[in-house]
DNA sequence: AAGTGGTCTAGACCACAAA
DNA sequence: TTGTGGTCTAGACCACTTG
């Protein structure tokens, strides 16, 4: 198979024309017919090729670019790309939806909550100046009554006003949050470390054994809202990344 | 701004059309204007609302709807949809290219190189059944000469049969990978780990020190192709993963 | 200057799901 | 049954970029 197929006979099966040529495309470049560079025929050639509509085809392309596979330029062409970098989807669930999922109790506790002008620290860590008021909290997530995710935040209360009010002795800040606060932007930073000896009570772990900590900031627009460390014992968690090429 | 801005004077600016009733919705959106569960006007409508065609329109919602910002189904309409949860893009870099970037040197060491029929535990963990030949690598990737990750790596020969003549004695077999093996599917499990004896000494960190261990497995299509563990020390790496609900 | 992709139009037909 | 989104057409003009 090095030439295109001129002409699909139409399926009268189900998927959208522009899904088979993106398909077909897609199959010259994962099986390394069209390697990396390989310049693909115009547009108002797939068109005629195909034979379809040039916007057609033009969806069909949109989609490959957005998975990366082509690079479209004006008067240059379009391109196959260079394999993409190792890059993938990660989801980080709200903690009492995988723990409600995975067949097992929650709970939340708080251990301190503190309404203060950002210190220093805090400053720093939420990316506000120092001085606007900043909601501090501490608390302990459980699963089936054991410790399982030790959680440290601050919230921006310029951003989130209303939150002054809640008390969050029972409730996660975090699913709070997201019910409630729009947000646009979200960064994580992933590392291990070992427990030091406050999150080893607080976790009931030993000294030293190796958890892992999320770190999450979240914007709403260019405003800071909230900004949160988790610490997971290394045997209660583990993330999950999955990544496809294809579209869904 | 409850209502929709009925027209806009064309922006002799920059933005195409679709692009500006794509930001005009979204502002809705995050502003909180539109709730969750909001339904917004259909197609038509939002045409002549903004004075273009409908397929302008499907434009915008459908990147809205790429966003996950939006839910659209036939004759029920659009709805704004529940807050996301928390998902990011997690980019994991080639190792080379994230130590030369960072002003380090870089080089792979071979440990130890080894093709056989796979073994219940290299059939586990590629996901390939007893017996299929195997090329399992060990080796350490060093960053200014001291060590930076251990790796370890098995590649299904029936899927990659060239890797066979590889040495890989200073190539980092990622790398070889990546720039030969086009690949459609890839997931990861990211957990923390305290150092055990073996890898304590590869990495010349004290015993029990945590540390990061990523594995990845990826595919062609349905075919695996390779199941590598990285293991980084804690303070030597730190994933860094950003989302964006604005497209670029 | 000319060819390419980027966008847009004003229609059209269809599939689906809710009323 | 009917309104909705999903897709498609056969054109069009423009912006960009390369030759």
């Amino acid at each position: 198979m090095t030439a295109l197929e001129p002409l699909k006979p139409t399926d009268s099966g189900a998927l959208p024309r522009y899904r088979e040529i993106y398909d077909a495309l897609r199959q010259k470049i994962v099986s390394g017919a069209w390697p990396a560079g390989h310049k693909l025929p115009s547009e108002h050639e797939l068109a005629r090729t195909f034979g379809c509509a040039r916007m057609t085809i033009s969806k069909a392309l949109g989609a490959l670019a957005e998975q990366r596979l082509i690079t479209r330029r004006r008067r240059a062409g379009t391109t196959v790309s260079a394999p993409r970098p190792q890059e993938s989807v990660l989801e980080i669930h709200d903690i009492e939806a995988e723990l409600v999922a995975a067949g097992s109790t929650y709970d939340y506790e708080c251990l301190d909550r503190q309404v203060r002008p950002a210190n220093a620290d805090d400053a720093s860590a939420l990316g506000v100046t120092a001085g606007t008021p900043v909601l501090s909290l501490i608390g302990l997530h459980r699963a089936d009554g054991r410790p399982h995710a030790f959680e440290e935040r601050l919230i921006n209360l310029r951003a989130v006003p209303e939150a002054r009010r809640e008390r969050f002795s029972r409730t996660s800040p975090g699913r709070w949050l997201l019910q409630r606060i729009p947000w646009t932007d979200a960064e994580h930073q992933i590392c291990a470390l070992n427990a030091d000896a406050a999150i080893a009570r607080r976790l009931e772990i030993p000294r030293h054994k190796a958890c892992l900590s999320i770190e999450r900031n979240t914007w709403l627009d260019e405003q800071r809202i909230t900004h949160v460390r988790l610490i997971y014992p290394c045997d209660q968690h583990r993330l999950i990344a999955r990544f496809r090429h294809q579209r869904a």
